[in-house]
Formats: C-alpha cells, structure tokens, sequence
DNA sequence: GAAATAGTGTCTATAAGACAATATCGG
DNA sequence: CCGATATTGTCTTATAGACACTATTTC
C-alpha cells in the first residue's frame, strides 16, 4: 500500500504513520465551520441564513449561506467554541442547544480549493430573537427539507441533513422543549412539536409522555385567554435532551 | 461584532463573509481522517488499532492510536473517499457499514498544531478479516467503552463516543446485521445484539422483531450442529439499515 | 349558556417481557 | 431416551392511537 504516488504518501501517511521524516509541508484543506440555526417564528420552523458578500473572489456573491466561516486557529480554542463564536455573533444568542451535525469534505465544494466544513445545528427559542440578530442575516420558514432561495457552496444539502436529524430525534426526544421560551404550557409544546413534526400529535399520549419524563416542571402560574386557563411550565434545571424509548407513530 | 481583532477577522471572517479582500493565506488547521473499526472476535466486540511509527517529529510514538492520517487533497475526492480508503489499506476490506461520527478539532489535541479530525466508524464481519490485515496493525477487545492500551492523540476519547454510538444504535437498528458473515442464524445473530450490548435479550420478542422488520431472508440451508439444527438467513438485497420504533429494553 | 381550549378517562392495538411448551438434532 | 439448542406459544404489561368526556375560562 505505501509507496504508491510520491506526493500522495506525503500527505496521507508521512505525518502520522510514515517511517520517514515527518514533513507537515503538504497542501491543507480550507476548514470552516457552518451553523444551522432553527427557530419557531410565526408558527414555522425556520432556519437563519446570512447574505453573503460580494467583494473579490468572493465565491457564490450575494446569495444566502448558512452563518458560518474559516475557522480562526488563534482564536478559536477548539471547534465548538469556533460554532458558539458564530453563533453569538450572528444572534446574539447564547443557544440552549448545540449539536454536531457532521461534517462534509470534498475537492470540489468551494471554488477556492478543497475544503471541509464542521457542521452544527443549533436551537434557540423563538422569543426575545429579533433584537439582537446581526444585520446581514434573515430568518426563513423551511419548505420540506429546504429554503425558497438557492444557496451557496453545498449548504442545502447541510440544510437538509440538519432537518431530516431534527424530524428524527423529535420523534423521541424532547429537543423542542429548547425551541421554547422559559415558560410554556403543555398545548404550547405540543404545537411546537406539531410544527417540526408537520403532523397532528394525540394530546392525551403526548401529555403523558411529558409529564411522565423527568423534563419540566409546574410554575404558580397561569397562562390566561378567551378560555380555560392552561398550567405554566419551565423546564427543569438538568439540562439534557431526555430519550423515550419509542418513536411517536409506530411506522406503517 | 466585526473587527474586533486584526488577525481574528483576516482568518475568521474575510474569506466568507468580510467586504475586504479575502485572502486565503492565514494559516489553517491540519486536516486528518480517523477510523473506528469494529468487529466481533472470539465472543467480544474489538477495535482494530495501529501501532505508531518513532520517526524524527513522530507524535505519541509507539503507542496504539486509531487508524487514519492526513487528508491527502491531491488523492482524496471527498472525506469519505479518504475514510474508506484508510479502511481498505488496513483491512483489505470494503466495509459494508461507514458512518461518520464527527469531528473533534482544537489547538491542543496534536502537538504538531492546530487539527481537526473527521472520524467514521465501521463495522466488519469477523470472518476472514485476519488474513488481510497490515502488518502494524492489531484488534483489541472493548473494556467498556474503552481499550487497555493508552491511546494517542483524543483517541480514547473518540472512540468512547464510537462505542457510545454503536451501543446506542444496537437498540433500535438492525446495525449488528453488518457484524455478521454472509449466512448466519437467528441465535447467532441474537448472540452479536448481546456481545455489543453486553446483555442478554428476550428470545421471542428477539425473533418477533427480526423477523417482522425487511431484513434478512431464510435460504434453502440449515447449520448443523449437536443439537436442532438452526435455519439460516442472509442479509437481504436493501442495504439500508433498519430503524425499529422502540428500543429493546425500556429504560427504568 | 355558547364557544373555545385545557385536561382526563376509556377502550383498543401493538409489541415487549417473562417464561413455558414443543421440536429436532446428535449421541 | 437424554442433553442441548431451536422455535413457537401464552400470558402479562406498558404505552401509543382514537376519541369521548369533563373542566374552566371569556363573552
């Protein structure tokens, strides 16, 4: 196996496994990390995309991104610090949520040389967001697995992982109970869960579940309206995403 | 949020976002794939391992570390691409199972520098995998979530996340379909749920599960042994893994 | 009281857990 | 027949799905 192309055993075993001298003189790939940012806005998941700029050599000018950029070695501690980086400066938001999503790498995804970018999606709370949101950056409702404008680099089909592992991990997790303001009542979280979800869910199975998982807890409060009153909720202190042991609808 | 930093902003915003020329000069982290490769072997699950060089530079040499090395750009279409072809030099195998894990990436974790791994993990048949093998090559059987050896670089840490994963994944995938030779029984294959879980399963619902999900078809052979012979299965044509509705044991 | 939404209860269906019963081989 | 393992069946339990019913507010 070793041996093969000259400059290919350079980079691809030298530095790690190679007996000879260990040169780290070889071509590195471009490495930038990209946040999917979900909230719920007007009774939509939406997603934040960032207008991208249009200066020279700039790739993809003027069309929407996911916020993300190189990653900065002497800055950036590690990659999920250069992710939370980002994503405070394009939010303002400390999010309650941050997972990796994956990672994708290729020849051929920016114009400017082989590339990988760190992946993360993010959920913040649909309130309190407008004010503090960078002012290239603009919110939009997800049609299917995807957005209306076309976007930069291979972002939709980051956008589209990002959707489909959320979908996923709603159907038996309480990741939604992030996408919620500090207090919330129990119609509330199931209507965000029916939002992600793009499906009905039973109230009375999904009450149970709820309260049934060591997740939130009744506040002394009330929320009001032209009806019945609804219990108030918070989520409680632990902050891990809680696992049922089932999905929601059993699959055909 | 911008300008805060002039090195910051040359590395962390002009190549993707800034109005400024965007120079692609600042300095970026080496890029590496690492793999986590599974098998069963002698009733365990284990972890193929290499061995270190100790040439001149050489990092952690002569410690056991993962398989994987530097993205070779010139050689490597996508990180897949590189992942798998780790997996083949080490192997001679073309594993039916690579998932990525993710990324783990900091200024600390390689001595050379800034990096940033991509690391996948597979699954292998434990048949015929010995002949093949490299030569600073070794399988090591799984302590928990862990191996006897101190590993270099964050390795332990990866694939503690790896195993984490596959164990977590067992109780909800058909994911240990992939562990098996070409023909196999259903005890047999029960018995791989139980080696990875590291726990006994119910018979019944065991069968009742495998059987009712589109994944494996009986074929016209029974194996033979000192007592009732055992039908045998294969793997049918769809290569997808299969996700059950629930997990196998509830959790307390 | 009517409208609207919150919250509970009742019945059924599905699949897992426990474990017993039966089947089929080599000796 | 005996030992061993494969395969099936029976009964119970837990939770989701469907959907009816009751509760509490505003108007």
């Amino acid at each position: 196996m070793a041996g093969r192309h000259g400059q290919g055993d350079a980079a691809g075993d030298q530095g790690r496994s190679g007996a000879k001298a260990p040169g780290l003189d070889f071509p590195r790939p471009l490495t930038t990390v990209d946040i999917v940012i979900f909230t719920i806005r007007q009774e939509a998941l939406q997603v934040l995309l960032v207008r991208r700029g249009s200066g020279p050599g700039e790739p993809f000018p003027g069309t929407f991104a996911l916020p993300g950029g190189f990653v900065d070695i002497a800055r950036d501690r590690d990659l999920e610090a250069c992710a939370r980086r980002k994503l405070a400066e394009k939010t303002g938001v400390v999010s309650p949520y941050l997972e990796q999503l994956g990672s994708w790498g290729s020849a051929d995804r920016d114009p400017r040389g082989w590339s990988a970018t760190h992946a993360y999606f993010a959920l913040i709370p649909g309130s309190a967001v407008e004010a503090a949101l960078a002012a290239d950056v603009q919110w939009f409702p997800l049609e299917g697995t995807g957005v209306t404008p076309k976007l930069a680099f291979d972002h939709a089909e980051i956008l589209q992982a990002a959707v489909q592992r959320l979908r996923n991990k709603v159907e038996y997790t309480s990741l939604p109970a992030y996408l919620m303001p500090k207090e919330f009542t129990l119609p509330e979280l199931q209507r965000t869960y029916e939002i992600v979800l793009d499906r009905a869910l039973e109230k009375s199975a999904f009450r149970t579940r709820m309260l049934s998982a060591d997740l939130i807890e009744p506040i002394a409060k009330m929320r009001k309206g032209p009806n019945r009153p609804a219990q108030l909720y918070r989520l409680k202190k632990t902050a891990a995403p809680v696992y049922f042991a089932r999905t929601f609808n059993a699959p055909e």
